[in-house]
DNA sequence: GGAGATTACGTTAACGCTAACGTTATTAAC
DNA sequence: GTTAATAACGTTAGCGTTAACGTAATCTCC
């Protein structure tokens, strides 16, 4: 004989009618009468009532919760995919369950097969690569699932991305086409992004491809935060000597690069040209515009988020989705 | 006559031994020979067994959600709070149902208001200000809650963060005490932050005490971003006169406030002052170090979601913490 | 060797809600 | 004015789990 907080039935009591109209009254479907439904809903507001989602979830086999999984927070890139995300889905009565992996894949999985007890209504992880056990479980559990922020044709569901390859050999391309010749990049240990390691890949591509080959030197250890990790990297590479050209994992590793490049007295763009990704805010108050990829983030949560609620209702949508990147052009001395 | 999926009770069945017994050898508490509990987990694991959180919570009156409401992941001081807290949070085992309120309070109450549905097992806050209903609709459903970044002498339950306004004095001391005599402000429209308003009441009164008062000019309608909207703040006070100190709302306004500061041929700090707050990653690597604060968000997130896990286990702590601030002087020509 | 304590289980009844179906009023149709 | 259709409710059972209590077996100690 536990019973003291006001649930459904208390309500039924107060209004005198029965507990399932007053299930009707609040969730707002048909069967009920306005009147009554306002009474309802008046003595519910009066006696505190709180409706109660496990036991909803519980009846109905599901829930309104949506898993999101994200490598960290420490990165404006997924904090706009996640507002994208968000917005869509807060509109349609939503709640989400966030999680931050720190890239570490099995961090990820254990994640995964906590949220699961949960039923969510769908799961949203980063990326293409996750360990064998999370795409199985999450298939038998027939749960939709959205891969975000990079492409596969074979993803666990459906995904929604950019080419990270591709976005990595346009950029290539273009210095290739300024004409730069020793290039360099300046990034994360090989191994902890994929996503990174494939847009190193690209622009290796274009080098290779170039009017003659130039072998690209790789920097990069891992620091504290972006910006010194770019400005070790320039460190690094200046040690031995100086890349006409300098690819960076991102624009927070490039901005910590151009310092370094002012401290060792190289103006750019005339001494040294530098690349980032992404296009972030901060891109837009340098004083010399540095090149760079646009990255559609918010669009990319948008479009994930609607092709994702569209799989919940049933409606089939296409399983990968690629989104196209913009390149931006930075200040440059040489061609053209 | 429903059932499919594989509950405690087929497992059971399988296992040729009570409901109970499976639900205690899953739970790992006592009661159980620890012949039976591998045996039982054996064939768990063999039919896939998830566990229902959802029932779970039903039974037992709570869940292991905690909620927690962000103004915005638009910032990376959310994003440290965050970090510190989830941390903790994930090693006691519980999940993070995140939300952000993009500084609109009535969203915040939207979102209370659906989060007490999932009966969460306590519920994280975003500075004092809150509509009235929140902290009275947690309080009367016992949620233990913390509020974070800001402190009162009467928080809902608990609260750790940093006193803003003392913040904002001590920075506008030490620029009184440089000898600086026409100050200006770059922020928010009044009203939008509530911590960053306060600062500004303490760099006010700094100067109101000095030697002799100086009024502070005060900049900054919104913009697209915060670096913009620093520039922005800067081209509107150069446009009347050039100010000796300017104050920015954040690190990431004083970035953008410097670089606009450049643009239009100012040096720093010879021509003009620049404080932001925070110390973010970005001014470690900046040529020119500024003045700012070090604000302790990671201990924040840590030793809030401490206290509040001392509150969920019934352990008594104090109701608010105040954490220190670290003034970090940038370079300067005056004074001393 | 028998009273008491302990261990290892099983039974029963909730937890709050909703799907499915059953029942009673009310209206419409001819 | 009887029948059929519809709207507005009520009953029942079940969602998967656990708390509380019950029972049988084993152990302990003098």
């Amino acid at each position: 004989m536990r019973r003291s907080s006001v649930g459904i039935r208390e309500v039924a009591e107060a209004a005198k009618v029965s507990m399932m109209t007053v299930s009707r009254a609040i969730r707002g479907v048909e069967g009920v009468s306005e009147k009554k439904r306002a009474e309802i809903l008046r003595i519910a507001k009066k006696l505190n009532y709180v409706p109660n989602s496990n036991a909803r979830s519980l009846a109905v086999e599901n829930s309104n919760l949506v898993g999101i999984s994200l490598p960290t927070f420490a990165n404006d890139v997924f904090a706009e995919i996640l507002a994208g995300m968000r917005g869509t889905f807060e509109g349609a009565g939503y709640a989400s369950v966030i999680d931050t992996t720190e890239y570490s894949p099995e961090s990820e999985q254990r994640w995964v097969e906590r949220l699961l007890t949960w039923r969510p209504a769908a799961v949203i992880l980063t990326g293409i690569d996750h360990l064998p056990d999370v795409g199985q479980k999450l298939r038998s559990a027939g749960i939709p699932t959205l891969e975000i922020w990079d492409v596969t044709a074979d993803p666990i569901d459906i995904c929604v991305g950019i080419d990270h390859e591709a976005a990595g050999y346009e950029l290539g391309r273009y210095a290739v086409t300024l004409g730069y010749q020793s290039p360099a990049y300046v990034g994360a240990p090989i191994g902890r992004d994929r996503r990174a390691d494939a847009r190193l890949r690209g622009i290796k591509r274009a080098f290779d491809e170039g009017p003659c080959s130039h072998p690209i030197r790789v920097a990069g250890r891992p620091e504290r935060h972006a910006f010194g990790a770019g400005a070790a990297g320039i460190d690094e590479l200046l040690q031995e000597s100086r890349p006409d050209v300098v690819f960076f994992l991102n624009d927070h590793m490039a901005f910590g690069g151009m310092m370094a490049c002012g401290r060792h007295g190289l103006r750019i763009p005339q001494d040294i040209g530098v690349v980032g990704f992404n296009a972030l805010d901060l891109t837009t108050v340098l004083p010399v515009p540095i090149t760079t990829a646009k990255t559609p983030r918010r669009q990319m949560g948008v479009v994930g988020a609607r092709n994702l609620l569209a799989r919940i209702h049933g409606v089939a949508t296409e399983r990968t989705t690629t989104l196209p990147i913009t390149l931006i052009a930075g200040e440059t001395t040489r061609g053209e």
